[in-house]
DNA sequence: AGCACGCCGACT
DNA sequence: GTCGGCGTGCTC
């Protein structure tokens, strides 16, 4: 007998197994989508993962209930994939199913019976609820599942649905079901009828008395004599604003025009005109062979090209042979806002080739990329993470652009997987290559490259040739000490902007912190203001007027005196961002400084306007977070200057390093990209710190040496693994409890060294619950697949304990 | 995840 | 007396 292993879009372990009805053996495949019924009444779109023999013994199995595709939906590579992120990264298929697909290909209850058309209904064989359901759907045609719980008791509701399908009375309404509808757009055209007939003045006559609809009926017909080839859309007549649908309808009924529909993809596609790639440097073909010769060993390629020295020319080179190989790419991004600038320049070459996938569409829009992906109607697909799960035929490169950045592997959603060391994985599944990009490659991929688990390709020269920045380390102690300084900017960096603004260039200031102060504290009582929700202290955003958890998103007006003792003794400490643009504004009054973070962005078309200005040159100084460290590629920045650099450094994280260093040396890739004479500037009290030392010797591999020594000396990634469990709740004794049992079970079965924690998270409480975790720190190699299934087990034995079972547990592999 | 069941305190 | 809070158990 058959049946099939099937993912439920549930937060559950493992499949669940279903018996495949007689009717449906022959044609239902893994990866096609069913429908089944799961727990009392509830219907889901399930996934077929395998199909096999063996009757399960230990419940008993429900039916499928139909099939909802008439070939799998999934190939077989993403279940694959699918199957080895959820033993990786220890998460729930349904996890996955859930994140991977567009919500309008999962039904759940909202599914639509009806009667089958020719069905001959015994009446006599019916008990009282199939009569009801057939005499509903006589009446209404369409019932959805919901609907039927008003005549049915809810545990009948299943078993009648069934019955009535086995006796082939009803059926299950796919067109219905699929809540995708495809667009349409509506054309016009003349009346074909018309056309044959040369009496138009007569017609024309007709229409004198409404000269509006005369009018219409003479500019459609132009349009359509003048371009007898193109369509007219109806919107285009309207556009002009002279004529209204009361214009239109007579015309219609009168039968001189005729409306007509087209479907359209909601995504508009490039149609202007497609150009060539130009040549590549000679740094760039000494790259592209050695990326070549990786290729044909089998090996993926880590591609650290340093600041503008043409990456994104080198992937261009790399599709296009792809493509010519009649293989697809995906080309991955951190995060949407990077995609215009690889868009501009695909779309011009490949237009309507181009597909785009990303958290901003909308369902619709992500079920026609699906589609076409699908079809193989789109040859190069330009995406964020969740891109990867896409339908590919025949993949043949996966780039990850940016492969340092941290949104590859954010850690608010779940699934929590890294989608660079995905993609390696997932190409392996389509023996497909991939290039991971970065002009700061991230430590892990440096050492794999080492390994040479990873081809390393060196590209240490800006395209023509332009030098890179030249820094400089300014010791802001010193100038402390002999009082040159103003704020928080020394004399000398002062100097250097208005040196470059002297020279009409522009300047870049970067300040990792958002907001105005970072506390305000009472100096009389020590008061501080803290979110209501979460442990930590609300941040004064002085633009807006008031304080913001960053957090949580809670907002307060910002207290005039001390809540506690009355005291207008307020002091505002620790620098934000807003506070730098201010001290800049004064400082250069003359001059136009904006700044760019999160919150001066969060506007609509913010980012658009400013990125104008700086184009135009209206801008002379940008003051902005880590945000300024992308996509800001302007031809007249010479200088980027970083006034409170030890700032980055000193964060709880092993990675604030590293995270430093990419940071600076993203944006001091903003300056003389033109030129070659950009300048970085570093106020530092420390200036003698390793990080600045090698940023400013500029030896990249003398820096990825120390990071890799740091790490090793603390056994950190990439010298172990990590996995970090946390736990949630709103009551701290018993998240607490739970984690304490949870590090006990851990110990029993890992080295004593292996367990680190239980403790309370860097945040003790957010959103009003708290959180403790664990930390893991695993051995590499096959001891780390050995101690995985133990920590597995672990988890497992903590699950059975069911007065834990309302902690909320993450699981964050590799963090 | 969702839903039913069952146990306790706050109400008409 | 009942309504509804949420802790617990279960879903192929």
């Amino acid at each position: 007998m058959p049946y099939a292993q099937i993912v439920l879009p549930l937060n559950l372990r493992g499949t669940f197994t279903y018996r495949i009805p007689d009717e449906i053996v022959s044609v239902i495949q893994a990866g096609m989508r069913v429908l089944v019924p799961f727990g009392g009444k509830k219907i889901y779109t399930g996934i077929v993962f395998e199909i096999h023999n063996q009757t399960p013994e230990n419940f008993v199995v429900k039916e499928v209930i139909s099939i909802l595709d008439d070939q799998p939906i999934l190939p077989s590579e993403q279940i694959h994939f699918w199957n080895w992120l959820s033993e990786y990264y220890l998460c729930n298929l349904g996890e996955i199913y859930r994140f991977a697909f567009p919500s309008s290909l999962k039904l759940e209850s909202e599914t639509y019976l009806k009667l089958k058309p020719n069905a001959v209904i015994d009446f006599e064989i019916l008990d009282v609820n199939e009569m009801y359901m057939v005499q509903a759907l006589e009446v209404r045609q369409l019932i959805n599942l919901t609907d039927i719980e008003a005549f049915i008791p809810k545990k009948d509701i299943i078993k009648t649905i069934n019955s009535l399908i086995d006796l082939q009375y009803i059926e299950i309404d796919e067109k219905i079901t699929e809540k995708y509808k495809a667009k349409e757009v509506a054309y016009v055209k003349i009346n074909e009828k018309l056309l044959s007939n040369e009496n138009l003045t007569i017609i024309l006559s007709k229409l004198d008395k409404a000269p509006k609809q005369k009018e219409l009926f003479l500019s459609i017909l132009s349009r359509q004599s003048d371009n007898p080839e193109n369509f007219i859309k109806k919107s285009d007549v309207f556009a002009e604003g002279h004529f209204a649908q009361s214009h239109f309808k007579p015309l219609l009924d009168k039968e001189l025009i005729e409306e007509y529909y087209i479907q359209k993809d909601r995504i508009e596609s490039y149609n202007g005109e497609t150009e060539e790639i130009e040549d590549l440097s000679e740094p760039q073909k000494q790259s592209k062979i050695e990326i070549d010769e990786a290729f044909n060993e089998g090996k993926n390629v880590l591609l650290h090209g340093v600041t503008s020295s043409g990456k994104t020319h080198l992937y261009l080179d790399k599709i296009e042979e792809c493509i010519n190989e009649g293989k697809n790419v995906l080309f991955l991004l951190p995060e949407i806002s990077l995609t215009k600038q690889i868009t501009q320049r695909l779309e011009k070459k490949y237009g309507r080739q181009l597909g785009f996938y990303h958290q901003k569409l909308t369902d619709f829009e992500r079920v026609e990329v699906w589609r076409r992906i699908k079809q193989n109607d789109i040859q190069i697909l330009i995406g964020t993470r969740n891109a990867l799960f896409l339908p590919y035929q025949n993949l043949g490169l996966i780039i990850v652009d940016e492969e340092h950045d941290s949104a590859y592997k954010p850690r608010e959603v779940s699934p929590y997987f890294n989608a660079k060391d995905s993609a390696l994985v997932f190409a392996n599944f389509y023996d497909a290559k991939v290039i991971l990009g970065s002009a700061t490659p991230s430590v892990e991929s440096y050492y794999l490259a080492q390994k040479d688990k990873l081809r390393y390709v060196f590209l240490n020269e800006r395209f023509g040739n332009v030098k890179l920045p030249e820094f400089e380390l300014i010791d802001f102690k010193e100038a402390q000490d002999s009082k040159k300084i103003s704020g928080n900017f020394s004399l000398k960096l002062i100097e250097e902007i208005k040196k470059n603004l002297d020279e009409k260039n522009q300047t870049i200031i970067l300040h990792n912190r958002r907001g105005y102060a970072n506390v305000v504290e009472c100096e009389t009582c020590g008061y501080v203001n803290y979110c209501s929700n979460c442990d930590v202290v609300l941040t004064y955003h002085k633009a807006a007027n008031e304080m913001k958890c960053h957090y949580c998103g809670q907002r307060a007006s910002k207290p005039k005196t001390c809540p506690k003792c009355h005291s207008e003794n307020l002091n505002e400490r620790g620098v934000g961002v807003e506070q730098i643009h201010e001290e800049v504004s004064k400082i250069f009054p003359d001059n136009e400084v904006d700044r760019m973070d999160v919150d001066s962005m969060r506007k609509k078309f913010a980012y658009e306007k400013l990125y104008e200005k700086i184009e135009d040159r209206e801008t002379d100084i940008i003051v902005g977070t880590q945000m300024i460290s992308k996509g800001l590629d302007f031809d007249h920045i010479e200088l980027v200057a970083i006034p409170k650099a030890d700032s980055m450094l000193y964060v709880q994280d092993f990675r604030a390093e590293e995270r430093a260093y990419q940071l600076i040396t993203q944006v001091s890739g903003r300056a003389g990209r033109v030129s070659g004479n950009g300048k970085v500037v570093i106020q530092t009290f420390n200036p003698g710190h390793s990080v600045f030392q090698l940023i400013k010797m500029n030896e990249v591999s003398k820096i990825y040496e120390y990071f890799l020594k740091e790490r090793q000396k603390f056994h950190y990634p990439p010298f172990t693994k990590l996995i970090m469990i946390e736990m949630k709740h709103r009551r701290e004794d018993k998240v607490n409890r739970a984690s304490q049992f949870l590090g006990s079970v851990l110990r029993k079965y890992l080295p004593e060294d292996c367990v680190l924690g239980p403790e309370k998270s860097q945040i003790a409480r957010l959103n009003n619950l708290y959180q403790f975790q664990i930390m893991l720190k695993l051995p590499r190699g096959k001891k780390y697949e050995e101690f995985k299934k133990l920590v597995l087990i672990s988890l497992k034995e903590f699950e059975e304990i069911t007065a834990y079972q309302s902690i909320k547990k993450d699981v964050f592999v590799d963090i």
